[in-house]
DNA sequence: CCTACCGATCGGTAGG
DNA sequence: CCTACCGATCGGTAGG
């Protein structure tokens, strides 16, 4: 009983950070601007979180996790490079579409993540990446794709896909997934 | 004399104003970071800007100028729809090569500035939205390109375009601006 | 979860 | 361009 209400006022208190965080930046966030926003005295915010740092951590981590859940469930498909891409794409829109403010937050501020949880994000968003680019290079060794660097097309796709992140306010799902995967599928098809 | 050696300190000053903004954020960085960079007391730093506001202003306002200035001439071209795409590739890039710290900022942090210098640079960024998707629909009819939303295609390139701030570093020009180009107009290509 | 409070740091000013 | 300093705000703690 405790225990449940505990961890969603913090998820409470998370997700309400996230909003701020995306809209005013890590740094240009207070505890107090977090506060005033759960309706709570900024001191009581910490008799659910350690520490600010904390709340970034657990917004980047946990859109971490889920990117790299997603993708590894993808690369082990028995499907066409271009059926994988394709389901790539969809998984960052499911992101986009699910936490729009967390999702931009894990994108934008990152950075601002304390040692060693900087260590261990960069790593799997390392890992991440180096799975995105097999996939794009055994289109390649098909001969369904086109491209010469894995590396900037890999950074390019994942730059237009970022952009969903603010997109979704304003596109129905269907019509901003038909156009990126036009645009992306259409860059790269042989 | 005088007037000029004031006027290179200053933009010496904004310089270092854009590689910490760029690597810290501008509300992570101090004027105490700023002043240490540049060999003078906090304090001091005042003898030559007004606040920290206008540091962000002179940075975001001038790249929002040269961007302008450059669409301006391209959107007067007597040239194919597909040159002038070709041709804002090659601003964008000219822009991350010449000042890859102040574009960088610019992309990043203008939401920081301060009324009502923001209303400016939001006006000037839809000038140069409608006149990049004018291009893009311009070939549309001239049916060289091919998608169905002009804004959110618009949108894509320009994000794909602003990667490549981050890029300069580690690949030369021509790679990039190849790779970006092959990209970007296999995309939309009828 | 609140009141009361801490030392550190912030952007910026006065005066020379 | 410096010394000296301002009030405001920061993240966070003690104690109940």
């Amino acid at each position: 009983m405790k225990t449940t209400s505990t961890i969603s006022k913090k998820q409470f208190i998370i997700n309400a950070a996230a909003d701020l965080f995306e809209e005013k930046g890590y740094s240009g966030t207070s505890i107090r601007d977090l506060a005033s926003k759960v309706g709570l005295e900024p001191s009581s915010i910490y008799s659910h979180i350690k520490s600010k740092e904390e709340l970034l951590s657990e917004i980047c981590m946990g859109c971490a996790g889920e990117f790299t859940v997603g993708m590894e469930k993808i690369f082990q498909l028995n499907i066409s490079a271009r059926k994988k891409l394709k389901a790539l794409i969809s998984l960052h829109l499911d992101m986009a579409f699910a936490n729009p403010a967390s999702v931009t937050v894990f994108n934008d501020e990152w950075r601002h993540l304390p040692e060693p949880i900087l260590e261990d994000f960069i790593h799997l968003r390392k890992a991440y990446e180096k799975k995105f680019r097999k996939i794009l290079i055994e289109g390649k060794d098909d001969e369904k794709f086109n491209f010469d660097n894995s590396e900037i097309v890999f950074n390019i796709i994942l730059k237009s896909l970022s952009w969903s992140y603010t997109a979704i306010k304003k596109y129905k799902r269907e019509e901003l997934e038909s156009e990126l995967s036009v645009f992306i599928l259409n860059a790269i098809n042989k």
